[in-house]
DNA sequence: CACCATGTTCCTTG
DNA sequence: CCAAGGAACATGGT
């Protein structure tokens, strides 16, 4: 489930399990997660390191590597792309069939899983230069949202998932994001007043901020669960799926009458991804 | 078999 | 150089 509310709330889960634990092994099953870090490469910067703060860069997470005094201290950066988890087992646990990268720790393994191998667990943290401001952040306001928009005559929803115009929503916050400030995703990107811009911004900190502190609360089922495997992942037992499913008031929707108005959501395509919206509300 | 899926990157076209 | 559109990546669910 990756999005950056997602990630903020697996980072927080994290970085006191990892803090000040040495890697003793690295096994990498899908080279291609790593690119384009080489295995050579990954294991003389990993082995014997220990971990540092885990932190987030919009969907992007940042593991620190502690290396003895004197030595440089790197950093790794993970991404789930649409599928990818970070736990850990007991050492000697199964691993899932789809599990890309295992750090040893001792008594515990650390699993990077990602069943449809979009992610990435890499020393190359280029990727995050480009990056758009954090939403949460003091930097993204409605003038730097309309000024990031200013040229573009693409769809609001589709700009909105350009990790350069704001970092870290995907396509569920901002169908959601677009509904909650009333503005249609359809409206071409720079045709947004002023108002709406700072509407949209306001919609956007509300939804991210709503669901970390939703993603915070809820009892996830991390490692340790029996049959489901230890995941980051809402929607890992029926009741918590619910909970997250009854927080959505757009996305997936389709059909279903809206929240405010009972008029029917609408599904339409967008840059090849879908949206949801109410055709009333949102203008 | 068809279509859908939380994301990014690469290629082409204008 | 830039913006925009679309395919590719890979696997699984319905």
């Amino acid at each position: 489930m990756p999005e950056l509310p997602e990630v903020e709330v697996l980072v927080r889960h994290l970085n006191p399990l990892l803090k000040r634990k040495r890697i003793t092994s690295v096994e990498v099953r899908r080279e291609k997660i790593i690119r384009p870090t080489s295995v050579r490469e990954l294991n003389a910067a990993l082995i014997g390191a220990e971990f540092g703060e885990v932190t987030r860069r919009g969907k992007y997470l940042l593991f620190e590597l502690l290396r003895s005094r004197g030595e440089q201290t790197r950093q790794l950066l993970g991404h789930l792309g649409m599928t990818g988890r970070m736990y850990l087992v007991p050492a000697g646990a199964p691993l899932p069939k789809h599990a890309a990268v295992v750090l040893g720790l001792g008594r515990e393994n650390f699993v990077f899983e990602d069943t449809r191998y979009f992610g990435r667990f890499t020393l190359d943290v280029s990727s995050i230069a480009g990056l758009g401001p954090e939403p949460l952040g003091e930097a993204f306001d409605a003038d730097a949202l309309r000024s990031a928009l200013s040229r573009s005559t693409q769809a609001i929803k589709v700009k909105l998932l350009d990790q350069t115009v704001v970092a870290g929503v995907g396509n569920i916050y901002a169908s959601e994001a677009l509904f909650r400030a009333g503005i249609s995703p359809r409206k071409p990107a720079r045709k947004l007043s002023k108002a709406e811009a700072s509407a949209l911004v306001k919609s956007i900190r509300a939804v991210l901020a709503h669901a970390v502190k939703s993603g915070s609360t809820i009892p996830l089922d991390f490692a340790g669960a029996e049959k489901k495997d230890g995941l980051f992942y809402y929607g890992s037992t029926a009741g918590q799926s619910e909970l997250y499913e009854e927080r959505m008031l757009v996305y997936d929707r389709a059909g279903k009458p809206c929240s405010k108005c009972r008029m029917p959501i609408r599904r339409i395509v967008q840059a090849t991804r879908s949206t949801y919206f109410c055709p009333t509300c949102q203008k």
